[in-house]
DNA sequence: CGGGAGGTTGAGCATGTTCAAAGGATGTGG
DNA sequence: CCACATCCTTTGAACATGCTCAACCTCCCG
């Protein structure tokens, strides 16, 4: 039996979002004007590229400033004194990260997995953002609050599910958030990690998620190979996971801010 | 020995904030005008109590809105369908609770611990403040990164950490964040907790809870009664934790906006 | 062809679970 | 004021899920 090998195959880039994926994640938190999206299109500047396998650097900067996720995929991390590592999240492309969030500097460290392509965002074009932009504004604290839906998510497998459980839901979480930023075809999406590093998410160690993994491909749940994970019985998965039906979809807003515009 | 029976004694009410806690806890992350602070102060409008254990009601209310816990404690909790029961977050006084959160109807639910009196933030009481107040919207984001930190730190508890650490590490977290609103005196603050709910916030069997608990108290490093904890040994906490000496402290803005009054 | 990274497999082990029972505290009704 | 009921804590012993360690395999790439 031939090997699926999921793992390193990071050469690719992401498959080409036909549109700016911040943009299009905030239009699910509240209804942007043109003019919005024009300035969410012009808010992160020069990119810069890592390589994969890298962590991105901070202390070299001393002013603090967000970055965006163009392309590729970057985990955010801690090294635990005993030598384990806990990944706390998976940024994809469309996801921002303000630096500020240290709690304390180098809470935690950010790394990149494949190739990333991100672009800086100064901190006054933030803050500029909250003084003249009141629909972005709302749409970063709702697109905030969806984001803590899905850490308090992550808690919930961390601390109530098994394994199965909880590679199940990673899998579930990780294709819906493709999906939200047009990244996923059908039920199949990117997914250039190691088991490793799929156990540095989940809790596991890397054995235990092989064999999991091994476990749901025999019962036919998922194909993987080349990178690429394809979930054949999303229900089962998430039946596995404990979720209800349709239960993380990103829902959109409802009855979000008609605001009158508020234009530079 | 006498037992220090920690669990319900849940007659007491907070000790009184000397100031709105919401304030206080924003203020932390923007420097908020007079007027900013009125808006807040008057944001959250008529007060609703409930009794300890009861679970806060939302399909009866079809309209979404906000509440903030001016006092007590609650619980965002979900419970699997094996039974069991993850406790996702404790809501403490100063706590906004928007219900758009829920990713779904009835993601999850909200439940009270002691007696809670909380008030309600209308829709589009809370949208004006992202209209007409850039101050306040920029600290809503704030804290909910800040929030995201917190809970990102729960991640590493429930993935990296060995019972003790995790015990610890909800220890120092709790004290921290009644800390921040003026709730914790010295090393001290209640607790009104079940080894029960312990445990379902850890997850970890009551049982378990009850063995790390009992071997702190013989370390001398918790002191426990009447619903009240008291961290004797802090650092030594931390260090079990698995944290940096001032690790989550919560940092205060810096940088943040000296923006432009912006009155309604 | 050789080396390295990652995947697979097995066996013993450990942390934490489950089940069960008993002990204190508190509140209620007689 | 006592008896009882309830809820919580404590303790012990068997058990289980997932871990560690170690070996081997496979593929890819230089």
């Amino acid at each position: 039996m031939p090997r699926p090998a999921m793992g390193r195959d990071r050469r690719f880039v992401d498959l080409l979002p036909a549109t700016n994926p911040l943009i299009r994640k905030l239009s699910h938190c509240a209804p942007l004007s043109k003019l919005d999206k024009n300035v969410l299109h012009e808010l992160a500047t020069g990119d810069e590229r890592f390589r994969a396998d890298v962590d991105i650097p901070f202390e070299a900067t001393p002013l603090r400033r967000a970055f965006l996720i163009k392309e590729g995929l970057a985990i955010r991390y801690r090294n635990m004194p005993s030598g384990s590592r806990q990944i706390m999240t998976f940024l994809i492309p469309g996801d921002l990260c303000d630096e500020n969030v240290f709690l304390n500097p180098m809470d935690h460290s950010i790394a990149t997995i494949t190739p990333v392509c991100l672009s800086w965002i100064p901190r006054e074009r933030m803050m500029n953002l909250f003084l003249h932009h009141p629909r972005i504004s709302a749409a970063l604290w709702w697109s905030a609050l969806q984001e803590q839906a899905m850490l308090r998510e992550r808690i919930v497998s961390l601390g109530r599910r098994d394994a199965r459980g909880r590679v199940a839901y990673l899998l579930c979480e990780l294709y819906w958030r493709y999906l939200s930023v047009g990244l996923a075809i059908d039920e199949s999406f990117r997914l250039p990690l190691t088991q490793m590093e799929l156990g540095d998410a989940l809790g596991l160690s890397p054995v235990h998620v092989n064999r999991v993994l091994i476990d749901f491909r025999r019962e036919s749940l998922i194909s993987m190979g080349n990178g690429k994970v394809i979930l054949l019985l999303i229900c089962e998965l998430q039946n596995i996971a404990g979720l209800g039906k349709g239960y993380l979809q990103l829902r959109d807003h409802e009855d979000y801010p008609k605001s009158k515009s508020a234009g530079r």
